[in-house]
DNA sequence: ACATATGCCGTAAACGTTTACATTCACTGC
DNA sequence: GCAGTGAATGTAAACGTTTACGGCATATGT
């Protein structure tokens, strides 16, 4: 049924050395020789078996992607992004969804390690130490994660959080809000100690509105966490978060942006297509993405672990005004 | 450095076969020797290498999904529920994205067809002949498509359709307008055609107000024809488009849904989100997903080709009002 | 003309499994 | 006591590739 090299082969009158060489072009095969096996190849309809190149060569044509939720938009762009950067070198990903669960993530990298060898862990929730240990051995680049002596991609966290910051300020707000993501997000940490370290004007103080869920529910008691502080700007960890803030506001008969003012974070694909369309930091998330796969594919996770910060600008739209 | 079948053995004091059998659970193996093979296998930290595996059983350990678009949250679910029910059975899913094109997509089958041989199709671009010709030698599941004589998975798109026309006649509405999708799309036409069979009190009209692409401008343009028209109520191809039309009618100073009835299709997770919230035909997205990688898995696919259409229930929320 | 280099190609080993077949051994029933 | 049975294990082939090695021409240098 299927075409082996043993058939393209006999029907070139060559070895099956030679019709490897000759495919892969590599070692030395006479012009010839090479063409008339790739034309025998072609019509034979020849596709080389994945599982035993695997076999000899050690080092499979895919590559391991471990997200947290599939559903995210934040992720399904990095996903793309990855894709792209992989299909260009001829490479697959195989893609685990581990619904943000630790235990999910440990037994689907162990699981992936049987099949491939170079790993991108987006987000990862398991420990420092066990991400150190993975990349002793096998090619890891972390996405939205900072380890030492790891290779990572991330957005400039810093740079959002200020961009956000002294947009509200310069509109004029004095008492606005953080609406945090889940605890166990880096992200959300790093976030929180850029907000830590900004240079308010004295006037004006931040107000912590807690840590949420990315969920409907999240959304409704970030807002109306916000609402009981009487702040005039509310700041979500991401645009999730924020749409689900911006339904609970329209619901509670709060206008956006004339009563409070929203921004969010990471400008996912709906973000413009909201009425008001939504203020927010955009992170190139495909190109997080594609940053990621590049360092897998070129060898250079392994050789110089090296954190990459992509930069990120907000994007102002109609859900923020002046106060 | 990695461990394999012959350091088990030689550790547990038996021959690989009896390893292999050990940790398979097949053939016959004494229960002692079962214990002490698993136990060595355990300590030495043994993981099967899959492409040897591969190799000899000619059945790989995942399964192939493609998709036209990652960023699609309908996909995104999809996707989600195809993994659920592939981890179940010790599977991984590799994913290619094909932005839609129909030569990317002939050109990433061909490329995983050398690495799986089950495949899951959804809203392919290709042709029908391709299709069949595809599944006559391979295990292959089509979702969002209907293609004679191959397994496929879909949404109940008439029962759909009827039940958003009823919500809208039922609300008083007599001029509703249609805004299609993609023309390459089988659910798109699939949806108009149910729309033409569908019973009309004979006040009511329908008016076909065109194809769109899923995008910013589709949703401006599908909500501007919309309006020219004279609508009172527009149903969206899906709710991506919705979300569109929704916010180039309020960007127009058109109210929803008091000036305008909106309902979408899909129930993406966002469409509960907005503000307002929108009234869609929510379609089991994820267990579309589950059921295709069912079929794939226990065989269902190949002996017995057979079309499953999932129940869609109407999301009644506040995009749609009585005119 | 002879030694040497070089280009082309075939032989064969290796990758780590699974599994058909062979072997051994103990046990059963007569 | 002996053929027959069946369970437990070992032997070895096979899966389809890549690649080190060696052989055989032919070209090159003296």
């Amino acid at each position: 049924m299927t075409v082996t090299l043993r058939e393209v082969a006999e029907v070139a009158g060559v070895s099956i050395a030679t019709v490897s060489r000759a495919l892969a072009d590599v070692g030395s095969v006479a012009a010839e020789t090479r063409q008339r096996v790739r034309r025998v190849a072609k019509t034979l309809g020849y596709q080389p078996n994945q599982a035993a190149r695997q076999l000899v060569t050690g080092r499979g044509q895919a590559i391991g992607l471990i997200i947290p939720d599939l559903q995210n938009p934040f992720y399904a762009s990095v996903a793309k992004g990855i894709q792209y950067r992989a299909r260009a070198a001829g490479l697959h990903a195989i893609i685990v969804d581990t619904d943000d669960n630790a235990d999910n993530e440990r037994f689907a990298i162990a699981q992936l390690l049987s099949v491939v060898d170079r790993l991108i862990l987006a987000s990862p929730r398991i420990g420092e130490g066990e991400i150190q240990q993975l990349a002793e051995h096998h090619s890891v680049v972390l996405i939205n994660r900072e380890v030492p002596a790891v290779s990572s991609v991330v957005g400039d966290n810093r740079s959002g959080i200020e961009q956000s910051l002294s947009h509200l300020t310069a509109l004029g707000h004095q008492a606005i809000g953080y609406a945090g993501g889940p605890k166990t997000s880096w992200s959300n940490t790093d976030r929180r100690t850029a907000l830590g370290t900004f240079d308010f004007p004295t006037s004006t103080h931040l107000i912590d509105l807690g840590s949420y869920r990315i969920s409907k529910a999240g959304g409704v008691a970030a807002a109306d966490a916000g609402i009981a502080a009487g702040v005039t700007a509310i700041m979500a960890f991401n645009d999730q978060l924020a749409l689900g803030i911006l339904g609970r506001l329209t619901e509670r008969g709060i206008r956006v942006p004339q009563d409070v003012s929203v921004v969010g974070f990471d400008d996912i694909p709906v973000a413009r297509l909201l009425a008001p369309s939504l203020t927010t930091v955009a992170v190139p998330m495909t190109r997080i993405g594609e940053t990621a796969a590049g360092l897998l594919i070129n060898g250079k996770a392994l050789s110089a672990p090296k954190s990459t910060v992509l930069d990120v600008e907000l994007q102002v739209r109609s859900s923020t005004a002046p106060q």
